[in-house]
RNA sequence: GCCCGGAUGGCGGAAUUGGUAGACGCAAGGGACUUAAAAUCCCUCGGCCGCAAGGCUGUGCCGGUUCGACCCCGGCUCCGGGCACCA
C-alpha cells in the first residue's frame, strides 16, 4: 500500500471497481432476507447540493452496513424530473425542458458516482421517461373508473407567477411553497383525486406507524384533522330547504341567536331579499378579491352582511337572522355555522358588531353568567341553563344527550368531519404528465381507452413565457378525435401535479424494467415496504402524505397487499453554516465538487455524520471538515505503520494473551458492539465515529506494537477499523483492506462479530458516593460480590474521611457501578 | 391561540434504563521536531479557591420527588418548527 493517503486515486479505483463487479446489484431471491432502503430522490436542478450530501451519505450507511449484515438490500436512485424549473429554464435559454432536465439528469448523476454512494444503477429511472409516467396515465384511468380521479369546478389556489394551481398543501401562509408569490382565488374546471375516501384509514394508521418520528404522524393527524361533532337542519323562513351546519358543540345549540353562511355558501345568493341585494353582492365580491393570505391572517377583521332572510332554532323555536361571513369557509363542514355568541370568540366578535342577541347556555360551576357584562366568549365545560330538559346536567354530558334528541326528532345526526380535501392534481404546465383524457363536445369528457396509452408529451411545443400552457398550443397534440363518437375532439392539455410521480416511484424501482404493467406483483412484494426511508422534513405532510394515499389506492386496484409503504421513516435536520440555511444569496454555500476535490468523498461524507446526529441541523464548518480528513490520515498512518508487524501473524489465541493484549481486545470488542448498536438502532453515526476514533486512539498508544505476541491482537484491531469505517468512507476502507492483504472487496469480509467474552471486564472500576456526592473510586474483581464491594467502599481511605463523626444509615450498590454510602 | 421539539464548556456535540456531566472532534494556549514554516507528535483546556493535595460550584430559571436528577414531576423564560377564524 502506499505511503501516503491520496484521495482522488483511491476513489476513482474503487469506483471503477464497484462498477465493473456490480457490487451493489441487487437481485429478488426468497431465501435470503430484504432490506428495502430509500432516500427521497432529488429534482435535477442541475447539481447536488450539501441536504443531498448529508441525505445520500447517511442512507448510504445504512445500505452498506446492511448489506455487511448479509441483507438483500435494494438501494435505488432516481430523479423526480417533472416539474417547474425546467420550463422556466427552457424560456430563459431558448431551449427544451427535455433537454435541460437530461443533462442535469447527466450531471449529477456524475456528482452522485463520485460521492461514492451504493446504488443499484440499473434500476434508475426518470419520472419524465414515457416508460415512467405511461403507468402513471393507466393508474390515473383506473382510478377514473373507480370515481377516484373526478372533474369538478371549484375555487382553486391560483399562483399568478407559477400560472398554475396549487393543492392546499402546496400553499403556505397564503404563498405558493415553490415561488413565494401571494395565492390568489380562481373558479376552474380541474381534476382532483379523492384523498378525503382514504382519510379514516390514513389517519388510523397513524397510529399504526411506530417508525416514524411522533412529530410527523402529529402533523399529518392535523392535516386529516379528524372532529366528532352533529349535522344540524335549520328549516328556513318562507323556503322549503334548510340550511345545515356542521358543528363539534351541538351543546351550545340553545343559545344559537343566528347563522353564518360562507360568502360562497351555494344559497347566499338564493336566501337574499331583494332590497339586500346590491349590498350583499358588493360583500361577496369584496371578499372573493381579497388575498387568501390577508383573509386567514390573524387581526382580519369578522365582518358579515345580513341576507334578509331567517331560520328557526329547530329546539328555541327562535328566529336566527341568515347573515354571510368572511370567516366561514366553503370547504370546511357545510360552510354554514350555527353562531353561538355566548360561547365561541369568533361569533362573540360579529354579534357585538352587528349587535346581535346573546343567550348565555352553560355556566361555569358555581358562576352565572350576564349576557350584559360579558367581555368574551366562554368556551369552557359547565352547567347547562337555558336549555330546557338539558338544564342541570354537565355540558359534556349534554354533548351526548342532545346528539342523541337531534337523531331521535330527525333535526341532526353524529357525524365526523374532516379538515383534508381532495387533492387537486391538475397543473397548467407544460413539463408535466399528460392527464389521459379527451373533452368532447358531445360526449363529454372521454378517457383515453387503455390500448391508446401512453399519451404522450409532444416534444414540438414552443417555450415563450406568455400565454399559458404551452401544451395548449401544440395543435397537433390538442386535435384528436373523440374514442367514443369519432367526432373531433380536444385532449386534455392539463398535466398532473408532480407530486403524484413521486407517490409510487418507490414502487417502480422494485421493477423498473417491467414492461407489462406498472408492478410486477412478485416483485414488489418481495421488496416492499420500504424498510427505511429518509429525506427532509419539509415532506412531512405532502409528500408522504400522497405516497401513502396512492399506496392505499395501489393496493385497492389489487397491485400490491400491502397497507403503508414506509416502515420507518428518518428525517434528517437542514445544513447550515454560520447560522442559516445555506443559499445563494446569503453566501454561504458549500459546494460540494470543490469538498470533494479538495479532501474526497469519504471526508465529505465523514464530516456530514460526524458532526450532528442526522434528525438535527447540521451545522456546517470548514475546521471540523480539515479535523475529518486528519483522522483518516492518521488511520491510514496507522494501518501503513502497523502492516510490517502484523504480516505473517499467527491465529489469535485468547487464553495467552498478555494483559495489555486483552485489553486492547477488549476495546476492540467494545467498539465493534458500540458502533453496530448506534448505526442500526439509534441511526447515531456521530457517536460511531466518536466510538472509532477511540479505538484509533487506543490502538496508537498500544505499546509494545512490535512484540510478536501482540501481532494477532494488533492486526484484529486495525482490520475492525477499517471494517467498521466501511460504511462510512468505504473507498478509504476497501483501499486500506487490499492493503492490509485481502482480495475482492471489503464488503464480502461481513460485519465483525462482536465477541462477548472478548469485551468482558476482569476489573470494574466502581464509583464511591458518599449522601450522593463522588468522593471515591475503587477497583474490584468482576467477580466480586455485594458485600465485597461495599467492604472495599467503606475501606477507601478518601470515603472514610467523609464518614468521620457520623453513622452510615444505608449504603446503596448498583451492581457493576456504584455504591452511595448515606451518612448523618 | 393550539400542538410538537429544544436549551449542556469558546464552538459542534456526548452521557442509550435515574447512577463518575462534558466522550469524540473543532478552536485556543504551551511544548517537541525544523534554519524557518507547514505537516506531525506531546501536554493543558467549564467556573471559582489553592503552591499542591484537594475543595466548592456547575447541564436556561424557580420549586419538588429520590440515597442519588442533564434525565422524572409541577411552574416559568427563551429559541426553533408545525397548524391556525376548522365551527
Amino acid at each position: 500500500m502506499e505511503e501516503k493517503y491520496i484521495p482522488k486515486g483511491v476513489e476513482e479505483k474503487w469506483q471503477k471497481f464497484w462498477e465493473a463487479n456490480k457490487s451493489f446489484k441487487a437481485v429478488e431471491d426468497k431465501n435470503r432476507k430484504k432490506y428495502y432502503l430509500l432516500e427521497m430522490f432529488p429534482y435535477p436542478s442541475g447539481r447536488i447540493h450539501m441536504g443531498h450530501v448529508r441525505n445520500y451519505s447517511i442512507g448510504d450507511v445504512v445500505a452498506r452496513f446492511k448489506r455487511m449484515r448479509g441483507f438483500n438490500v435494494l438501494h435505488p436512485m432516481g430523479w423526480d424530473a417533472f416539474g417547474m424549473p425546467a420550463e422556466n429554464a427552457a424560456i430563459q435559454h431558448k431551449s427544451h425542458p427535455a433537454e435541460w432536465t437530461y443533462e442535469n439528469i447527466a450531471y449529477m448523476r456524475g456528482q452522485l458516482k463520485k460521492m461514492g454512494l451504493s446504488y443499484d444503477w440499473d434500476r434508475e429511472l426518470a419520472t419524465c421517461d414515457v416508460e415512467y409516467y405511461k403507468w402513471e396515465q393507466l393508474i390515473f384511468l383506473q382510478m377514473y373508473k373507480k370515481g377516484l380521479a373526478y372533474k369538478k369546478t371549484s375555487f382553486v389556489n391560483w399562483c399568478p407567477t407559477c400560472e398554475t394551481v396549487l393543492a392546499n398543501e402546496q400553499v403556505e401562509e397564503g404563498c405558493c411553497w415553490r415561488c413565494d408569490s401571494e395565492v390568489k382565488q380562481k373558479e376552474l374546471d380541474q381534476w382532483s383525486f379523492k384523498i378525503t375516501d382514504y382519510a379514516e384509514e390514513l389517519l388510523d394508521y397513524t397510529y399504526k406507524l411506530p417508525g416514524w418520528p411522533e412529530r410527523v404522524l402529529t402533523m399529518q393527524r392535523n392535516w386529516i384533522g379528524k372532529s366528532f361533532g352533529c349535522e344540524i337542519d335549520f328549516p328556513l323562513e318562507g323556503h322549503l330547504a334548510k340550511i345545515r351546519v356542521f358543528t363539534t358543540r351541538q351543546d351550545t345549540l340553545f343559545g344559537a341567536t343566528f347563522m353564518s353562511l360562507a360568502p360562497e355558501h351555494p344559497m347566499a345568493l338564493e336566501l337574499t331579499t331583494p332590497e339586500k341585494r346590491a349590498e350583499v353582492e358588493a360583500f361577496i365580491d369584496k371578499v372573493q378579491k381579497t388575498e387568501k393570505a390577508k383573509r386567514t391572517a390573524e387581526d382580519f377583521e369578522k365582518e358579515g352582511v345580513f341576507t334578509g332572510s331567517f331560520c328557526i332554532n329547530p329546539v328555541t323555536n327562535r328566529r336566527m337572522p341568515v347573515y354571510l361571513a368572511n370567516f366561514v369557509l366553503t370547504d370546511y363542514g357545510t360552510g354554514a355555522v350555527m353562531a353561538v355568541p355566548t360561547h365561541d370568540q369568533r361569533d362573540f366578535e360579529f354579534a357585538g358588531k352587528y349587535g346581535l342577541p346573546l343567550q348565555v347556555v352553560i355556566e361555569p360551576e358555581g358562576e352565572k353568567l350576564d349576557p350584559q357584562t360579558m367581555e368574551c366568549a366562554v368556551t369552557a365545560e359547565g352547567i347547562m341553563v337555558n336549555s330546557g330538559q338539558f338544564d342541570g346536567l354537565t355540558s359534556s354530558e349534554a354533548k351526548e344527550r342532545i346528539a342523541d334528541y337531534l337523531e331521535k326528532e330527525g333535526i341532526g345526526r353524529k357525524t365526523v368531519n374532516f379538515r383534508l380535501r381532495d387533492w387537486g392534481i391538475s397543473r397548467q404546465r407544460y413539463w408535466g404528465n399528460p392527464i389521459p383524457v379527451i373533452n368532447c363536445e358531445l360526449c363529454g369528457v372521454v378517457p383515453v381507452p387503455e390500448k391508446d396509452l401512453p399519451v404522450v408529451l409532444p416534444m414540438d411545443a414552443t417555450f415563450s413565457g406568455e400565454g399559458g400552457n404551452p401544451l395548449a398550443r401544440v395543435e397537433a397534440f390538442v386535435n384528436t378525435t373523440c374514442p367514443q363518437c369519432g367526432e373531433a375532439a380536444r385532449r386534455e392539455t392539463d398535466t398532473m401535479d408532480t407530486f403524484v410521480e413521486s407517490s409510487w416511484y418507490f414502487l417502480r424501482y422494485c421493477c423498473p424494467d417491467f414492461f407489462s404493467g406498472p408492478l410486477d406483483k412478485a416483485r414488489a412484494e418481495y421488496w416492499m415496504s420500504v424498510d427505511q426511508y429518509i429525506g427532509g422534513i419539509e415532506h412531512a405532510v405532502l409528500h408522504l402524505l400522497y405516497a401513502r394515499f396512492f399506496t392505499k389506492v395501489l393496493r385497492d386496484l389489487g397491485y400490491i397487499d400491502i397497507d403503508e409503504p414506509f416502515i420507518n421513516l428518518l428525517t434528517q435536520g437542514m445544513v447550515i453554516k454560520d447560522g442559516a440555511k445555506m443559499s445563494k444569496s446569503k453566501g454561504n454555500v458549500v459546494d460540494p465538487n470543490a469538498l470533494i476535490e479538495k479532501y474526497g468523498a469519504d471526508t465529505a461524507r465523514l464530516f456530514s455524520l460526524f458532526a450532528a446526529p442526522p434528525e438535527k441541523d447540521l451545522d456546517w464548518s470548514d475546521q471540523g471538515v480539515d479535523g475529518s480528513f486528519r483522522f483518516l490520515n492518521r488511520v491510514w498512518k496507522l494501518a501503513y505503520e502497523t502492516l510490517p508487524l502484523i504480516e505473517g501473524a499467527s491465529s489469535l489465541d485468547a487464553d495467552t494473551l498478555s494483559e495489555e493484549g486483552k485489553a486492547l481486545r477488549r476495546a476492540v470488542h467494545k467498539t465493534i458492539r458500540k458502533v453496530s448498536e448506534d448505526i442500526e438502532d439509534r441511526f447515531h453515526f456521530n457517536t460511531a465515529i466518536a466510538a472509532v476514533m477511540e479505538l484509533v486512539n487506543a490502538i496508537q498508544s498500544f505499546e509494545p506494537k512490535n512484540d510478536p505476541r501482540h501481532a494477532p491482537v494488533l492486526k484484529e484491531a486495525i482490520e475492525s477499523v477499517v471494517l467498521l469505517l466501511t460504511p462510512i468512507a468505504p473507498h478509504f476502507a476497501e483501499e486500506l483492506w487490499e492493503g492490509l492483504g485481502h482480495a475482492g472487496g471489503v464488503e464480502k469480509a461481513g460485519w465483525p462479530t462482536f465477541d462477548p467474552s472478548a469485551a468482558v471486564d476482569e476489573e470494574l472500576l466502581i464509583v464511591v458516593q458518599v449522601n450522593g456526592k463522588l468522593r471515591g473510586k475503587v477497583t474490584v474483581q468482576a467477580a466480586a460480590g455485594e458485600d465485597e464491594v461495599k467492604g472495599a467502599a467503606l475501606a477507601d481511605e478518601k470515603v472514610k474521611a467523609f464518614m468521620e463523626g457520623k453513622s452510615v444509615r444505608k449504603v446503596i450498590y448498583v451492581p457493576g457501578k456504584l455504591v452511595n454510602i448515606v451518612v448523618g
